[in-house]
DNA sequence: CCTTGACCTTCCCATGATGGCAACCCCATC
DNA sequence: GATGGGGTTGCCATCATGGGAAGGTCAAGG
């Protein structure tokens, strides 16, 4: 059996540490995200500092919404000395723009629902001006 | 062969007739959105007008956000002759919570991205205020 | 009448990111 | 040495949608 110090964690550990979960720990690993991590004798994967800071990394960039292919740049980037912070910034301001078209989005499909909803009395009449909209197409500005 | 007169369309008629793709059609029938459409003769699927109204019903619904399992219920609703249109708002208003909530997500993901792109200077140098603060976990609100 | 092209049919696969389950292996502890 | 907890792989499911293959059907035109 391989010697595991405290630096050394196991794949559960390292999900702990780092918040993501070890299925996705094994599916970033599956896809390319992340390098193959290091393995015991007995097959087990194993985490160093840097792999579950690498990990943390993923968890946080996910976090701010970034899908797994930006992340993949964003990785490359981070690892990349050499990088221009200009990249970093266009990668960002290009994900604000896609959080902005989303938002915007759902935001038109809120203030036509509430559009309707205000017209509703909500009793229990069939009267509804929300299915009414719907159905005619009406109320969507 | 099946007449087929100008009310009796295809379902590639019916698709640009109601804005739901011939795919969709079929797809909302399999799960059992939608009722199963009539047949001709041979297998081909007919649409009348009734039919197609209620693909633009599911459009609509669709293109307000609403998913699948909730539209079920509108159709539902829709149908009915004897609802409370209270039930009808209080699906509508979930789901305008529901949009508020995935809004105030990626809003929130959004001014933190703004944060850390503001303190970017953007040049070919690789020091990168976004980069440092996904990795380190800072500028998280 | 037969070809051609457009359209229909079903079935399978893929997406993105994640969870669940099954079968099996390994390690530490009692 | 048994037991329990956690590792391994692999497959399936989600949600809504698109793509494509293989084969049947229809309408128009030579």
């Amino acid at each position: 059996m391989a010697i595991r110090t405290a630096e050394i964690l196991t794949i559960g550990e390292a999900a702990a540490a780092s918040g993501v979960s070890a299925k996705m720990i094994r599916y970033y690993e599956s896809v390319g995200l992340v390098r193959p991590a290091t393995r015991t004798e007995s097959n087990y994967r194993t985490y160093d500092g840097k792999a579950v800071e690498t990990l943390r990394f993923v968890a946080r960039a996910r976090h701010l919404g970034f899908s797994m292919e930006e992340i993949g740049r964003l990785l490359a980037l981070w690892q990349d000395r050499g990088r221009a912070s200009a990249d970093v910034k266009a990668l960002a301001m290009s994900h604000i723009a896609e959080l902005e078209a989303r938002i915007a989005a759902m935001a038109s499909m809120k203030a036509t629902l509430e559009h309707l909803v205000d017209r509703c009395h909500g009793d229990d009449r069939p009267d509804c001006p929300i299915i009414d909209g719907i159905a005619a197409g009406n109320g969507c500005h």
